[in-house]
DNA sequence: CTGAAAGCGCTTACAG
DNA sequence: CTGAAAGCGCTTACAG
């Protein structure tokens, strides 16, 4: 920004002091009583030149950035992305702008982020937490800056968080499927002992004890890509042949699960059942369409803000804590069995 | 950020100027020289209490903010969320944090967001431009603020830009369907006058008229919902039965067809064969797998980061245009017909 | 009703 | 080899 306008060139033109010009320019005038004679002919100045006060400097002196930090696991997964587009709508209403980055899921790498994020003085956090980076958002908050964790949160201390029923939603649809008669259910998930992923299969082993039936888990390591996935479960489908539903436990491992079905040359819904946990565009597309967990996405990042917000703004903080129930859309690839 | 250490603070401990303490900090002791004896003890300090030097401060005297303005039509398009995620891992590498918003495709809109990045300080710009704002860029350019525009562009005047071939891609993916024996080619595209979607139907309309085949355009209206896009396809096809195969000119348009195809009871790519434009996760796992125009986005990405960073370091703007070429990738949605 | 002055936490030209 | 001082562009307590 080469030659632009600064307070002291108005102050200058205008033969006021730039405390006044300041006053004006935050609304103060009222306040303190600057004549209305004068605060028109900056107003008119202002407007004229299309004067447009300097944040960095604004932000150094008053401590504000009006900036948040958004920290997801990776912003080009379906649910991220669709969180970040709602939180920032969400934040520009109130003036707010947000920067992001994706952590990977890596603790190092995200502690290191925590660290440069607070360096450029945001105004909170937004963080989808790894594991081990406990001690990182314990300093953030002694430092009294505002966090609130979400999809997952640490179990042994407190913060403020919004997060998903897990548990109760995935009981909820292994409940569903075992009235469609499906008896021999699987529970496909990610190797990841963060609560988002223990608490839906916390929901699944109960209902499927509940029910007297034996829950039958596979892991999918973290390490593996698409292809490594797709044979994975290719082969637990050929080894357990007696299975007729599946739950995948997030939305990818979904997509990569239709595929080893295929491979396997079974039918959906005819010959086994899928729920997904997570909701996707492709769900309601695919044939058949895909019975799914949706989180409800727009109020999580409604939330997220609200929590935020009203941090940033109080002086003291608070903890505040939101379960915000999922919603099992029933499609086509649960049919009643036999 | 409470009762935290400044470079002052290091200078009184120490008992050195805190001119020194910014030289060594900025890597410049021995440019300096520094005696290495202080150096050491500075660093160690510096290590010891974790010091973070405020970077707003930093910014507000240099006038960088290692920070760029990420303007993208939607963040949660899967395209923009791919674009996202790349963008802000190869600038993390130079030291880069990425602050975004979604235009929604708005003119106004957007004028007022580029107005917010600039008095932030970006230290550049990536924008997807909406029609009519010519003059904001034109403003940043003569401001000397680096702009690189995608996905689109202004063909009445020069900026840098990195965008796709769509006129040479949909070009070869209808002479493509040509070659599998279709002769009844639909375009279905968005109403727009925007240049990335004119360069697709030009493609799509040399291509036809080459072979001696009529074009046939459904245009989309911006405003249609989910809903109304897919009754509006389904009664295309219905007044058009001859129809043997459909090119889509954005990859949301393809899902919504895939449906008005179903509720038609036809079947792919038996009764009418499908392209899309800009692959999607989606494609390769439907069944059938959709034939797909993809956009080589990590290499946009690195084009686009490598523009901008070398324009802001350098003295003198450049102007920088890269058309990158699509990768057709062939699937099950388009057969050899009879 | 308005302004002079100190301060936010850095950088850097200049001086010795 | 090192430091005093001015400056980046704002805010705000204090004074009159």
């Amino acid at each position: 920004m080469k030659n632009k306008l600064s307070i002291n060139d108005i102050a200058k033109a205008l033969q006021v002091s730039k405390t006044t010009i300041s006053f004006i320019l935050n609304g103060k005038a009222e306040e303190k009583r600057i004549s209305k004679d004068l605060t028109e002919r900056v107003i008119k100045f202002i407007k004229e030149n299309d004067f447009r006060p300097n944040q960095l400097a604004k932000s150094l002196s008053t401590g504000k950035t009006f900036t948040i930090g958004l920290m997801v696991e990776k912003i080009s997964d379906y649910f991220f992305a669709q969180i970040a587009y709602h939180v920032e709508e969400l934040a520009n209403k109130s003036g707010y702008k947000i920067i992001y980055c994706s952590t990977e899921n890596d603790t190092q790498k995200t502690k290191e982020l925590i660290k440069l994020f607070a360096e450029r003085h945001v105004d909170g956090f937004i963080i989808t937490p790894p594991v081990g980076i406990e001690k990182e958002i314990k300093d953030l908050m002694q430092n009294d800056i505002p966090v609130v964790l979400f999809d997952r949160f640490f179990t042994d201390f407190n913060t403020s968080y919004v997060v998903m029923d897990n548990y109760e939603s995935t009981y909820k649809a292994i409940n569903y499927l075992i009235t469609t008669k499906c008896a021999n259910i699987a529970f496909i998930e990610l190797e990841s002992d963060q609560n988002q992923m223990t608490e839906r299969k916390r929901g699944y082993v109960n209902a499927m004890n509940e029910n007297r039936l034996t829950p039958n888990i596979l892991r999918i390591p973290f390490s593996n890509d698409k292809k490594q996935t797709i044979l994975q479960i290719t082969s637990f489908l050929a080894d357990n042949i007696q299975l007729d539903a599946l739950f995948f436990a997030t939305n990818y491992l979904t997509m990569h699960g239709i595929k080893a079905i295929h491979n396997r040359g079974l039918k959906i819904p005819h010959d086994i059942s899928i729920v997904a946990f997570d909701d996707h565009d492709f769900f309601d597309i695919y044939t058949p369409s895909i019975t799914a967990v949706a989180q409800p996405i727009q109020e999580m990042a409604q939330q997220l803000i609200n929590i935020l917000l009203n941090d940033i703004s109080s002086r003291k903080r608070t903890i505040q804590q939101k379960v915000v129930p999922a919603k099992l859309i029933l499609r086509d690839s649960t049919i009643r069995k036999i």
